[in-house]
DNA sequence: CCGCCCTGGGTGACATGTCAACCAACGGGG
DNA sequence: CCCCGTTGGTTGACATGTCACCCAGGGCGG
């Protein structure tokens, strides 16, 4: 009461509330379907197809751990638990750094290129069928505009970044 | 090769892949801030922060599981675990049912209205500054419009729906 | 060359989510 | 009234994510 004069919180709107539970539902369906999709068809998880992904996008297949993280904004931690399993897998490998003898290497390794080559194609058609195919052209550049404003607010935001 | 005639997959158009991409870090960041966020200012998580909510809007604070988890959109067994964890943090109780002797309810703790009263404001201020604040009222519309579009392209989809 | 702090990365304990199997109460057909 | 399939809900084993802490190698001032 005392602490902070905080005023009234300013509440959602009921049209803004409408949108931020289906925008929550939205997402979480989203993921769902996408999450056990991959899983299903393929014998991997998508955390395991986003690592490959990068992989992939990468010459000679190699990365540092580190790299890796960034691009994926994963805690190192949580990183270096995944790569263990997926390394117990087959589907990763690790290699050691010559320049820098704290870092390593992570590459991919002929089963997981093989995995996500056959996962991609029907992970990406799930990915039009649930996401592009029911927007319009106009509402795909909507969406893009929105995205990066709400990402450019977080951006600079002082609330919790573990670790940037 | 042989088994399925499928044609080349419509792959992404580098347009598309900018979208698909910042989306998902655009879902990933809001909730890594919100979930970290809700933790740190008061004693639950967002996961307790979503039932109790349910629980606070529903007449005397007492809901069937089942309803609970359509309302969440859980999977029962995730929810079964959960609720476990909350009784076990005092935020919510059970209590037998009596109309229907397999059935149980869920009641909200004075402890638990005590914990979401306090972290709904700071809750909703952040969703505010991160969600709402970035976007016009017309960009408002336009992703109510698209989320729903997205959430209704789902609904029919024959994708694994475990048990709806 | 030494002491110190920073950085890249790993580890263990624990919180959370998923899957499959289980179980008891329902409830309708014979 | 009993049999049996369905329903509401729980459980255990396991996959995943988080936090806090550890540890070795690097690099700089003295």
């Amino acid at each position: 009461m005392t602490t902070t004069p905080q005023t009234e919180p300013r509440w959602l709107s009921p049209a803004e509330q409408h949108l931020w539970r289906t925008f929550l539902r939205m997402r979480q369906q989203l993921d769902a379907q996408l999450a056990r999709h991959i899983q299903l068809e393929s014998d991997i998880s998508i955390a395991d197809f986003s690592v490959l992904v990068v992989l992939t996008d990468v010459p000679e297949g190699r990365v540092r751990v580190l790299e890796l993280a960034r691009g994926l904004q994963w805690e190192k931690s949580r990183l270096s638990h995944h790569l263990a399993r997926m390394v117990k897998r087959g589907l990763i490998e690790r290699a050691e750094c010559s320049e820098d003898g704290r870092g390593s290497f992570v590459l991919i390794t002929d089963a997981g290129r093989r995995a996500i080559e056959a996962a991609a194609p029907r992970h990406v058609e799930l990915v039009r069928t649930l996401f592009f195919d029911p927007l319009s052209e106009e509402q795909v550049t909507q969406l893009t505009q929105i995205s990066e404003r709400i990402l450019g607010a977080m951006e600079g935001c002082p609330e919790a970044l573990p670790e940037s």
